[in-house]
DNA sequence: ATGTCTTTGTGAACGCGTGCACAAAGATTG
DNA sequence: CAATCTTTGTGCACGCGTTCACAAAGACAT
């Protein structure tokens, strides 16, 4: 998943580890869904499958928030629903602006979800003159120069960049600066901001990347297996990827990889949104 | 940031541990950028503040590929981002699908940076018959009939899921049984797959809840703060949220969070996609 | 060459998160 | 009402990740 906090590490709130956190939107999901299927009571072995996790982490974590289950039986699945609900704040509104409406901030626009969990989208806001007006998603977009009076007007306290990555700084400057105290990022950048304001990154293409790293290893595993079987008689295998370009006493071979960078380093930097570098 | 390793999940692979990994593609963006404006070189302090991490953090991250820096001056720019990247597996070429071009899948499909780092979009794939053949930035959409097919003839490894949350599952399995062995995950759904599959996600919806919850948060604090200051005389304050409900023995109270989930149930579970319930 | 100054690389301590394993609690049955 | 069975809640131990703090290494000046 495109992770990330920022600020605000393991600031444990009010007792509740923040991993703990993490996974409460993960029960939540899994408890309205059996909620849908009325069914009235859980335990902890058929959630935690559900929701992908081990059931003694499970318990642990509904330990943090009180005691509502019943030993002999499970958990009650309403009730749950409506605790989790509670401690996440979910049993309020959260009024929400998206920033940089491009294909990715359309595609969130439209995403049905928003209001299904306390989320409204109180606004679109684009920095393109030529955007202003137009509807999408059934709202029209409007100009960030209405930036703060906004954010002010409507109480908004969670904003989100789907900005490129050029304008994601300036734009979470003035969005802190009206009053916004958590950030939603997409924009491949890493903000900086002040103590008190919450930050968490969807980041593409650092997922992509961690992905292929694994997957670059699975293949070497698998290249390695092969060779201790098929070799045993010739030692000398496949020159190790590590072995590519000498290392050299660095100078000139950082030229090599100069070239390399140069050749790809055309369309970040400035892209839509979504996957940074 | 909307992360989420699912398998896999301390497998410190080849000694480099997993947090490291997800650190690196950090690195690699600020190296690049450093790149681009020539910097030859890099110390530890200047990197880390950059990437958003502590000093101590990034040598020791650095520790684990090797030492490639030179005490009393620093990294070596274009080396490091060389070095990395070979890590990172990104010196090779990822061919990757996305499979569910709704809004979300447009917005990725339509992304620059893929073909940036070495990844490739192959195909996108989509189970609605109007849309083969539509151009979406500039390539055919591809029926899933072809899905197993595709992936074969283009040797894809890495496959992109932005399906609504119904058909991630199934879409997952044939990926799967095809021969992705790395997804990555933005429909709202945990998925099952076998041992030896990475799955990464990015929710939206849940990074949004936990956004919340630290929200609540720091309002509750405030208004604990105002009420020490403004109380000492009168020792009961305004009913903690905590007491709203009557918890009861259970049974009815139930009723009531039965209705609030009826009633906020409506758009999730089967949305585009992007962000969970 | 020698000394000084900068910055890396890492040993060690600490804290958070995870998972085991079990005692306590309650439901259920006879 | 006693016995049995199920499932929670948690004490404890272990391991990963983070951070401190410093010795070693090298650049640079004299």
């Amino acid at each position: 998943m495109a992770t990330g906090r920022t600020h605000r590490p393991a600031t444990r709130s009010r007792g509740i580890p923040e991993a703990t956190v993490a996974r409460l939107p993960l029960y939540l999901r899994a408890l309205t869904a059996l909620s849908e299927r009325s069914v009235p009571t859980v335990s902890s072995e058929e959630l935690a499958t559900a929701a992908g996790v081990n059931s003694a982490k499970l318990r642990k974590d509904f330990s943090y928030l009180g005691s509502y289950g019943t030993r002999g039986v499970g958990y009650d699945v309403e009730y749950l629903v409506y605790q989790i609900s509670r401690e996440l704040g979910l049993t309020q509104d959260w009024p929400v602006v998206i920033v940089g409406i491009g294909n990715l901030g359309a595609a969130l626009a439209n995403y049905g979800g928003f209001a299904s969990r306390g989320f409204r989208v109180a606004a679109l806001i684009d920095a393109d003159p030529a955007m202003a007006g137009k509807p999408v998603a059934g709202m029209p977009v409007q100009h960030s120069d209405d930036l703060e009076k906004i954010i002010q007007s409507n109480g908004v306290s969670i904003g989100v960049i789907a900005t490129p990555a050029g304008a994601a700084q300036p734009v979470c400057d003035r969005l802190v600066a009206a009053g916004v105290t958590s950030i939603l990022n997409f924009a491949p950048t890493v903000l900086q901001v002040p103590d008190g304001v919450d930050v968490r990154k969807v980041d593409l293409s650092i997922e992509l990347q961690i992905l292929a790293f694994h997957e670059q290893r699975k293949a070497g595993e698998e290249a390695d297996a092969i060779a201790a079987t098929a070799a045993a008689a010739d030692a000398v295998v496949v020159p190790a990827a590590d072995s590519v370009p000498p290392p050299a006493t660095r100078g000139e071979t950082a030229a090599d990889a100069d070239a390399d960078a140069a050749d790809r380093k055309g369309p970040d930097g400035d892209v839509p949104a979504v996957m940074p570098a």
